[in-house]
DNA sequence: AACTGATAGGTAGCGAGCTACATTTTTTAA
DNA sequence: TTAAAAAATGTAGCTCGCTACCTATCAGTT
């Protein structure tokens, strides 16, 4: 009864929340407020929202919200963008860079521990065994599987 | 960047949770008020919401919204227990006995579509893999490991 | 040039998760 | 017995996730 893998996935999702949570508690930024921090950082040019819900699987309130958020905060600007007007373009601001090494830091860390006496074939297993039972899922949401040729 | 081990449990979560949102809208539940349903089904004696925490390691506000919402639909009483006077019982009303068959039922297909395509060896791994995986993140929550030796 | 459809984003409103604090009752200890 | 600790629940207020609907802009057709 307890051993539903749906169940499992939920807890273990929420382990790691919270495990972000603590980590960042200190720089005034949630688990899913950081993850979006962490993102931005190894982006050469300003992405926008968009670029958000696809690498997040988010939908794009949920986008909108955490963005405002870090917005108010200061850690981030939302420049309209010149070329085309429907989109904004989000700049990280000096208080973002301060902490974004310590996100990279936090966020390896975390995923370090979940697996640290994995042996590298139970690593590749798992992951292997999460995208095929998200595949079986009927995979990912929001925006219909784009066909892209580029994969 | 995307085979991160707690990216994929959120999308896993999130995909099981989807699945079952679909299977249950016509009968007026969401997803988590349908777990606490299938729960309460095999239940001899009406619990109370403190056994709902535990089962699904879930704070009490939480619990207490979910149980206020199904007892607002007519699927559960929340009554007084005689003996204890701070707890409260889960009745399940007929409305509730209604769906608890297609409840079960849904569970389980929910279950059997994410592994269908694993092997009996592969689904005790992946078990197992997760359960690592959480209990390297620090286990469970919200209630201390209460140590019992009923396990 | 004008219409149609696709795309990016905004807002409203809800459910579900949390923490923090308060209340009531039970249990334990002094 | 009485005071203190523990337990079960309630309430307030927040974040984050969703759907549904709306607006503005861009792109492609006619």
């Amino acid at each position: 009864m307890d051993s539903h893998f749906g169940h499992l996935a939920r807890i273990l999702h929420w382990c790691t929340d919270q495990s972000m949570t603590n980590a960042l508690a200190g720089m005034d930024l949630t688990a899913a407020q950081g993850h979006v921090m962490g993102f931005l950082a190894h982006r050469k040019d300003p992405p926008c929202p968009r670029d958000v819900e696809d690498v997040f699987h988010l939908s794009h309130p949920t986008v909108s919200g955490l963005l405002s958020r870090l917005e108010q905060k200061g850690f981030i600007a939302l420049l309209p963008d010149e070329k085309d007007r429907r989109c904004k373009r989000i700049h990280i601001l000096p208080k973002g860079e301060e902490c974004l090494e310590l996100m990279h830091h936090t966020i390896l860390a975390s995923e370090e521990r979940m697996v640290r006496d994995f042996t590298p074939e139970e690593r590749e297993q798992f992951a292997d065994l999460l995208r095929r039972a998200i595949s079986n899922m009927g995979g990912s949401p929001h925006h219909p599987p784009k066909e892209e040729n580029k994969e």
